[in-house]
DNA sequence: AGCACGCCGACT
DNA sequence: GTCGGCGTGCTC
């Protein structure tokens, strides 16, 4: 019987692609294993096998495969259901989903190796070209076609290539290469000559005429006898102070044996592990609590002020967890996986912490994904950001997705763009696993599922050690402004609190959100920034156009030359970052050390855990920054914390906008006083009575939380709509206007009412790209597969059409 | 996505 | 004349 195989190979085409196999290769083969598999004219591809079959393809005939590359599968069952979730959900390719999955080092690619026919050509009949590339095979068995690039010193060497091939004087193949390399560390032991005593004996009298090499063995002896372990080169070179070349004399010599071990990348070297601390009465009850709602809801959201202790919570379950065998994955956003929770998390579950993130190399990465699939001891908690839900768990016990309220968690550009806290609660449902999700400022799509009983909902509203919540006061700088108080960005109010501070010898934080790319037109007098119509959005200034526009509907009108609600002709765009904030505050604390967070100083491997601990050992006083200090860190001296401007996050053209300023407020006034001193919070802000605000000063969630859902009613945006974005793009500005107004058009005759644009991003082009937006909004009663299907129905149509099959759509599911 | 094939401008 | 630009089509 003739076997095949379904093949996912990381390119975006829709489908898999069938290779035929020999029947030992189908006893062999499994699904998830690797294969290397021809494709197209000259290129080798890795691939995952989706499906062992006996269907041979009728419209073509099937390809051979190149190579197994793997013994055992490296992807397993819950993944590729996992993966064809993902892809089904967040419109995407399964090749799109692999890339994303698996980390780089197992996608091996193909190189085309020359070399030089054994017949001899005649020289004569070559062009100076092919001659170059002819000769410098004499030199070297083979040469890659970047090598021949740099010979001839241009780009496209194919034709040359080709024509050499023709003449017979080369021939090409395609080779693979495994990435991955174990990481090998040199040991030495005695040679097995010299384990008996006699010869030991015979042997040092031997060594005594050359002292240096009859150290290293005695030390050798010592070390092992110590440890009791393998003698690594390093340290025995270092134990007895003498160098490599010694040791390697010895080597030589036959009276030392060298050998190899492999090992991990990553390891943890830390002391035992402490007991896991005990939780306070509110810690205890919120704990009891989850526990009880896991049994009728396999998620559940905790919604626990800052400063509350969650993370101690979060500990006792995991604890529970591994202990019956089942293994745990902690995600966090990128930039909250600092050392301090690693360190915290390690100190009591040492070497079962493994940590996955974006800042691991490759090899880093392999080594992890190898620990999980085997379910090693050394990776039974897995802390990861976002991609670690690709990892390969056989058997998860809990997810805690911490910080639950981050955008994050969602990848934009490249496909697939998932949410890995939405694809972490399916990851959760496929292993029977509990899902917790944890917020000080839950986002509003999780408050809305817990209150519509779709989650459990915990609440832990206490601070650890009973600290007060911080004094949040709002500073009204349009008046400020009027009565001279200002100095630069900085009002008379918070002037004073930070000089008090400062004396006092605390530290301070000031948070200016830099976000925002086109201008806002901002009233000077009273602040106000005009509106959309139809959406609650800002309007954003585009200059080109001399135009206020609205991002989500599309609405436009020309640019007023005074302000709609007081009428001043004083307007101004607004938009000033971190960097002058802290230009100012050094010229007006010149005694003061100031350092700045943002993405500019944190470049680099450790940039940002040497602010955070300059910081902690208060060898920083003001630390101006963005959204980065909002993130779970724990400063212990920050007594004040100062909010530059709350106007310009409010209004940023985002449905969200709101949501997210509350949520970033609060976070940050969480970092003031978390030790028994109450912490204070200074907002700067034209518009005090802003709801938002106001809500912020009470931290008052819920009273946010329905005024936010009132409008997400009013304007069908989520978690009342579901939506999903389009976006098409083309450096030809004429074409996706075209393009995308045939699309909408045809959108809208399935769609109707729900369709908005198509619309011009405020940046309207980005690398000499055009874009046009079109979002599709999608009632709740209204079936999501059947609605994609009907997009890609239009999206296949479209690409039928000549003119607009150079144009690039984007799908976006869930784009917020 | 790559990559080949094919058809038009600007250079040794 | 060729080199190289990118439009179009295809990949098991």
């Amino acid at each position: 019987m003739p076997y095949f195989i379904d093949v996912i190979i990381p390119i975006p085409l829709q489908k898999l692609f069938t290779y035929s196999i020999t029947t030992s290769e189908s006893r062999f083969l499994k699904a998830g294993m690797r294969v290397a598999v021809p494709f197209g004219k000259s290129k080798i591809y890795t691939g995952i096998v989706a499906k062992i079959h006996n269907q041979a393809p009728t419209a073509y005939q099937a390809k051979d495969i190149h190579q197994i590359l793997d013994d055992t599968p490296i992807v397993n069952q819950k993944q590729l259901q996992l993966w064809q979730w993902i892809s089904n959900y967040y419109m995407c390719t399964m090749g799109d989903v692999m890339r994303a999955a698996l980390p780089s080092a197992f996608i091996l690619e193909s190189e085309t190796v020359i070399t030089k026919n054994k017949k001899t050509v005649d020289e004569s009949d070559l062009k100076d070209d092919e001659f170059l590339v002819y000769e410098a095979l004499h030199h070297q068995s083979s040469l890659k076609i970047h090598d021949i690039s740099n010979i001839l010193d241009k780009k496209n060497v194919l034709p040359v290539i080709k024509r050499l091939i023709e003449k017979e004087a080369i021939t090409v193949e395609e080779e693979v290469y495994e990435k991955y390399k174990p990481k090998l560390v040199r040991y030495v032991k005695l040679h097995a000559n010299f384990s008996s005593e006699n010869a030991l004996q015979k042997l040092l009298e031997d060594l005594n005429r050359a002292p240096k090499q009859r150290d290293v063995v005695m030390t050798l002896f010592s070390v092992s006898a110590k440890t009791k372990k393998p003698v690594k080169v390093s340290d025995l070179s270092n134990e007895s102070d003498a160098s490599v070349s010694i040791i390697k004399a010895l080597i030589n010599k036959g009276i030392l044996e060298e050998y190899h071990i492999q090992t991990d990348r990553v390891q943890y070297s830390g002391d035992d592990n402490e007991a896991t601390k005990n939780l306070n009465n509110h810690q205890k009850s919120a704990l009891s609590e989850i526990k009880k709602s896991f049994e009728n809801h396999s998620v559940t959201l905790l919604h626990g002020v800052t400063s509350s202790g969650k993370t101690e919570v979060y500990v006792k379950l995991i604890e529970d967890a591994i202990n019956t065998g089942k293994q745990v994955l902690y995600l966090l956003p990128e930039i909250a996986l600092t050392t301090q929770l690693v360190t915290r998390l390690q100190n009591y579950f040492g070497e079962q912490v493994a940590v996955f993130h974006s800042k691991y190399s490759s090899h880093e990465r392999v080594e992890v994904w190898n620990n999980v699939l085997q379910n090693s001891a050394k990776a039974q908690i897995v802390l990861g950001a976002r991609s670690s839900v690709f990892l390969p768990f056989d058997n998860l016990g809990l997810i805690v997705v911490d910080e639950e309220h981050e955008q994050s968690f969602k990848q934009f550009d490249p496909a697939p763009r998932y949410h890995a806290r939405d694809t972490a609660v399916v990851l959760g449902n496929m292993h029977n696993a509990k899902v917790l999700l944890g917020s000080a400022t839950p986002s509003l799509e999780s408050y809305f599922n817990a209150k519509q009983n779709k989650y459990g909902f915990v609440e832990l509203m206490h601070r650890f050690n009973d600290v007060l919540m911080p004094d949040i006061e709002l500073v009204d700088i349009k008046e400020k402004l009027k009565k001279k108080r200002m100095k630069g960005h900085f009002s008379d109010r918070l002037l004073e609190e930070m000089t008090e501070t400062l004396k006092a010898g605390h530290q301070i934080i000031l948070f200016q959100n830099r976000r925002g790319f086109s201008p806002i037109i901002e009233c000077k007098t009273c602040g106000h920034s005009p509106q959309c119509p139809n959406c609650d959005v800002s309007l954003t200034y585009h200059q080109y156009r001399n135009q206020l526009r609205c991002h989500y509907c599309g609405y436009n009108s020309a640019m007023l030359q005074d302000c709609m609600a007081c009428g001043s002709q004083d307007l101004d765009n607004k938009g000033f970052g971190t960097e002058q904030i802290e230009e100012e505050v050094k010229l007006l604390f010149p005694d003061y050390k100031v350092a700045r967070m943002d993405l500019d100083t944190t470049r680099g491997k450790y940039g940002y855990e040497k602010i955070i601990t300059a910081l902690e050992q208060q060898e920083i006083d003001i630390l101006v920054g963005t959204q980065m200090l909002t993130k779970g860190l724990d400063f212990r001296n920050v007594k004040l914390v100062g909010i530059m401007n709350a106007d310009n996050m409010l209004n940023f053209p985002d449905f969200r906008a709101h949501e997210r300023s509350f949520q970033l407020m609060l976070q940050v006034s969480g970092r003031a006083g978390r030790t028994e001193e109450r912490g204070k919070v200074l907002i700067q802000t034209y518009n005090p009575y802003h709801n938002i605000l106001q809500q912020v000063s009470t931290s008052n969630y819920i009273e946010m939380f329905n005024e936010q859902m009132n409008d997400r009613y009013n304007y069908k945006y989520p978690p009342i709509y579901k939506q999903i974005k389009i976006t098409l793009k083309h450096k030809d500005y004429k074409r996706v206007d075209d393009a995308s107004i045939w699309f909408a058009k045809s959108l809208r005759q399935v769609f109707t009412v729900n369709v908005l644009g198509p619309e011009s991003p405020p940046i309207g082009r980005i690398r000499n790209q055009f874009y046009k937006n079109i979002l599709v909004k999608i009632p709740k009663q209204q079936h999501l597969g059947k609605t994609k299907e009907a997009i890609i129905k239009i999206n296949n149509s479209f690409f039928s059409i000549k003119g607009f099959r150079s144009v690039k759509v984007i799908l976006n599911v869930d784009n917020y």
